[in-house]
DNA sequence: CTTCAGAAAGCGAACATTCGCTCTATAATC
DNA sequence: GATTATAGAGCGAATGTTCGCTTTCTGAAG
């Protein structure tokens, strides 16, 4: 076939990273085949090579993509002006991640993404550099929320803003491992030790 | 040889396990072949077969060992009687996490683990269990601090201990993909949250 | 105390299978 | 007819596992 449009290209681009997640939340990035991928994909093996240059690059561009996605959400509601209540935002965030569980598979593949980063160097930095980042931005949440008064003022918000990123890490792993938690039990949860009366649990909000 | 003594046997085993939880610390769980082990451990193809039925049962057998040592840790340390303030609870399971961490490889080879959960139903299971358990001795300690006085009473204790692993499994999470946290500053920001003033940091403890 | 038959641990070449990937013929478009 | 994406048979390397042989030690017989 001649020449075929950009759009054309990159639809077969996002074709392939489609069947690919399917194949790797059923059977993880190893444990699947080229063979799998591309049936999945209803292409043949000289297809797929024109777009990817190998299995490891697809598995990183997978990676980058869906990591790409949950930084970008996080960065969106973390630096919110005005910022809200850190419980709201936290509520927010996590109303976000329910969505992906569901939806796409974009948190699952995370994970399995942090598992690959514990020995593969690539894996490492991407995951460091995102997530750095996104620390960052809680710290910042941290540090406005000190300036309105929410928190005490007199101390370093950078650990503040690593324990709201820890416990929305600790809520992904317990919806993905365990289950039988919910959004709004969870962050009454941490409404709870934040000192927070059961009654000024946070307003719904208004996004999705 | 003929009867070999059982500590023998118990031995061998060790030493599989050991030099299989090197490699896959290295190259992960898929990636590391069973020559690498078979080599690492300094054995024979066939010996290695005499202790285990498969590559499958190793990985097993090693994520079992390896969960099992995180549950035993945390249930210890969950349980105490008298239970101390829950921020010096945390302390001691951040303590316990970093020495595993530096130590042998037992929370990285969880995190790992991790990973496969989501895609493999036998390790789900695995998981699903015994971080349930822990989990559910979170929730004991939470309703023993709000007997005490140390968290508001009349609210559900389940939440609040999901926070609390949620905060846990956060910290190993930034200690093994970003690094840049440290067990006392985490802590110093689970206190601010907390709405613990910076002075009454939790005391140095007595376990280790 | 010596001998030796038997049992079990250890060994590693060989096996079938599966893997990721290449390569050339095909066929579709301009 | 020129161009080029697609197809899919097939390649070589690597994989997990098996199987028959060797080595090592036990324990009973003499």
């Amino acid at each position: 076939m001649p020449r075929v449009s950009e759009a054309h290209l990159a639809a077969r681009r996002e074709q392939i990273i489609d069947a690919a997640t399917r194949c790797f939340l059923r059977n993880g990035f190893h444990q699947t085949s080229m063979q799998d991928v591309i049936k999945e994909a209803g292409l043949s093996v000289g297809a797929f090579y024109r777009y990817f240059d190998s299995k490891s690059a697809l598995i990183k561009a997978i990676a980058g993509e869906k990591i790409g996605i949950v930084q970008a959400t996080a960065d969106h509601l973390l630096r919110q002006d005005p910022a809200p209540p850190v419980l709201v935002v936290i509520d927010d965030l996590l109303r976000q991640i329910d969505i992906n569980l569901t939806d796409d598979g974009t948190v699952r593949i995370a994970v399995q993404v942090w598992g690959e980063a514990v020995h593969d160097p690539e894996f490492a930095a991407l995951i460091s550099e995102i997530y750095g980042r996104i620390r960052g931005n809680a710290v910042a949440l941290a540090r406005r929320a000190q300036e309105n008064g929410q928190l005490a003022a007199d101390v370093d918000p950078v650990p503040i803003g690593a324990a709201i990123f820890g416990l929305i890490q600790g809520y992904i792993l317990q919806r993905v491992l365990i289950g039988e938690v919910d959004r709004e039990s969870y962050v009454s949860g941490i409404g709870t030790l934040m000192g927070a009366g059961p009654e000024d649990r946070p307003p719904r909000v208004t996004t999705g």
